[in-house]
DNA sequence: GATGAATGAGGCTTCATTCAT
DNA sequence: AATGAATGAAGCCTCATTCAT
């Protein structure tokens, strides 16, 4: 399948389709098996994607899992266990959807102006009020980072693999002569990330800015950092 | 004083001084006042911002303000409002801290070059690794607000607050000439606190890339909203 | 005004009218002192009627009354002070409700048969599920008494005064011929004190007994302690 | 054994034997259970039963079962449902004595002479100042529950389920032509219990009645319910 | 008489962990 | 792999009282 297969008024839909792909494949790991460790770790998600890991408590944890709480400790070593793999899920798992997309993006365009528009639609996308429980979700993990050094470092490694991916991504652009060989990839791929998870600004504004006229903002960056057309 | 003043190679300590005057006014009007409710508040302030909410706990808070421990219930209700509030402060000073510093460039600026200069080193400074508590601040306020809705709904206001007035700074340049009229000052003003706050990424790379480059990518976003130069 | 002025069917809307007229004349000297002490116990005395006077709080007492917290130290001695003087007026004022209707029964009688009459409006009133608040406050005055020494000693006042004058208005109707002389009218007084409080078990019924079936052995219980008629 | 095996000057005490063997049957339930649960409960109810409710500290509970403090939210979900628990078997407790002392009466009787003679008996002991405790722990109970709708409700089905099993009996006494047939059997029931929790009042009077006064009044009250001699 | 900020001991609840089965 | 009763330290909250104004 390549996106020119899909109709023009389906656009949104068709990433929407690969990020639920994505989306589910990453969680159906989760789901499916029905072991008491995956269990309780599915339910963990739930909960720390829902209301953030400080309100987590094991006993609501091994309630709602159908298991005795004392499995926690004998899978997790202990509630600390049990939350730091949860967050990290989540944080992964939303920031890598993106870069997925992008990677697919890639593969299937066959020529520069689809892959400009291809660009737009992830963007828009990206600012989608949709998308305020995702940003939540990695905020939240990050936020709750803030103290215990394990899970810091858990999420550093994290980030770094996605920014690695991300910078990859924006080094073979650079090659096929897209993006401009004069910006740092890297930096290219943090600033990107982190426009995109400052977005909860935007969530929180009362009087927020529609999302065409953010589009038209973040398009300026975009042509800032192409090279110029042959 | 003006920016001019200062020498080059104190550019960054130069709007660290300025923030830093801001940032003490801002303090002041709590470290001033000797009531046992302000003393209060900046203890929480100064914990918060240091450990973050969850690892605060009220006999520290009390102990260390110099009071009993039941005056956080007598004038905050309990350890849930004096947490929300000390958030509040913070997240709002964080944030208003680089408002009041491109104010006050716009204010003694004298021509379009000084200001774009500014603008730069503003820039620059955003992207510090120096502000890596400020931007944990507010990512932890904001993480944990993640449940509660009190602290939700003020910290909206919070934001509103800033990026009216960061929209209004906006819309003074686009009517000096300075930024290009076809752009929404709001989506602007969204999209640099965004970028600002979502920086936390940078702080958990571990290969970040150095700020010159950084800066170089969103000198990128700058030029892509300036007016063309008459 | 006598019994005999009212209509037949107004026949507990009678003894109702002069409920009424004790109640208000007792409470009265309560509302309308507008001084911070009477509103105090006002206040104290309609929360412990409602909530028992474990829960009560000073604050709330004082909020209620509109009055500052430290008015009930000034004018009570604390907290005990206050719940006591209260308990002693629901107590009192309860108790001696019904005799001064009995009283006021024998004052206006003017034939035996008017009497009995009457004793069997008071029994009925004295069974009546409305009279349920009432019961309730004594209970709570008396279950509460269990450990505060002073409340028990001014419940046991209390109990005594209005023992004393049921007491004396037994003996006058032995006196008069109409009770039987070879009872106790002490054991007569707190028998039917006793069975009006012990209602409260009628209270709790789930399936209780209609009172028309109550008053029958009641009336059996009257006509054991009344003289044969001349 | 019958109550003819009983010497006279031991009436009273014979059935307080009775008494405390039924009693003591009752609470055998709990002593016996060596589970954390049941000793929490027995403390909870000897230290309710000895100084109320309101005194009753969690701490001295579980230090007196020689259990942990937690233990108490584990099985009771705090210090609410601990005392509901322990006022329930109290009241219960309480009452249903006097009925087990009646239906064992009822059965080893052999002549109306003998059932009237234990009758008395069992008025004269209902009357006895040694019961005062009991009829305190009674009030306590129904005092509290002014307040806890829970315990509220589980006390008005207590009460009905004494009341059933009194109605019964009285139920019983009318089909044998020993109480008169056009009495309700629950509305004796409902009189006999509410005087009973009543006698409080003499308690508390400061020139009480001897009970022999007292009995002879009862006594009238029964003869206005027994049934001629045939 | 009246105020209300400040006190602080006392008590209850929470909750992750342990461990015998 | 799984259970859940039992633990108990840690912390928050309640609330009557005090006292300077």
């Amino acid at each position: 399948m390549t996106l020119r297969d899909l109709p023009d008024d389906a656009d949104a839909t068709g990433f929407a389709d690969i990020s639920q792909v994505l989306n589910s494949a990453h969680l159906s790991a989760l789901g499916d098996d029905q072991s008491g460790r995956a269990r309780l770790l599915a339910t963990a998600v739930e909960l720390v994607a829902a209301h953030g890991p400080a309100s987590l408590r094991v006993t609501e944890v091994a309630e709602r899992a159908g298991v005795s709480i004392g499995l926690i400790a004998h899978h997790f070593g202990g509630r600390q266990g049990l939350v730091a793999e949860a967050q990290v899920v989540l944080f992964e798992g939303a920031l890598s959807e993106d870069i997925n997309a992008l990677e697919t993006l890639l593969e299937i365009s066959q020529d520069r102006a689809f892959l400009l528009e291809g660009f737009r639609k992830i963007t828009a996308r990206l600012l989608d009020p949709k998308r305020i429980p995702v940003r939540a979700m990695r905020l939240s993990a990050l936020g709750s980072s803030h103290g215990t050094a394990e899970l810091r470092e858990r999420l550093r490694h994290s980030t770094t693999r996605i920014l690695d991916r991300f910078e990859a991504f924006a080094a073979r652009l650079q090659d096929a002569g897209i993006l401009r060989q004069d910006r740092d990839p890297r930096a290219i791929a943090t600033f990107v990330q982190a426009y995109g998870l400052g977005m909860v600004i935007a969530d929180l504004d009362l009087n927020p800015s529609p999302v065409d006229s953010m589009v038209e903002v973040v398009d300026g960056l975009l042509e800032s950092i192409l090279a110029h057309e042959p």
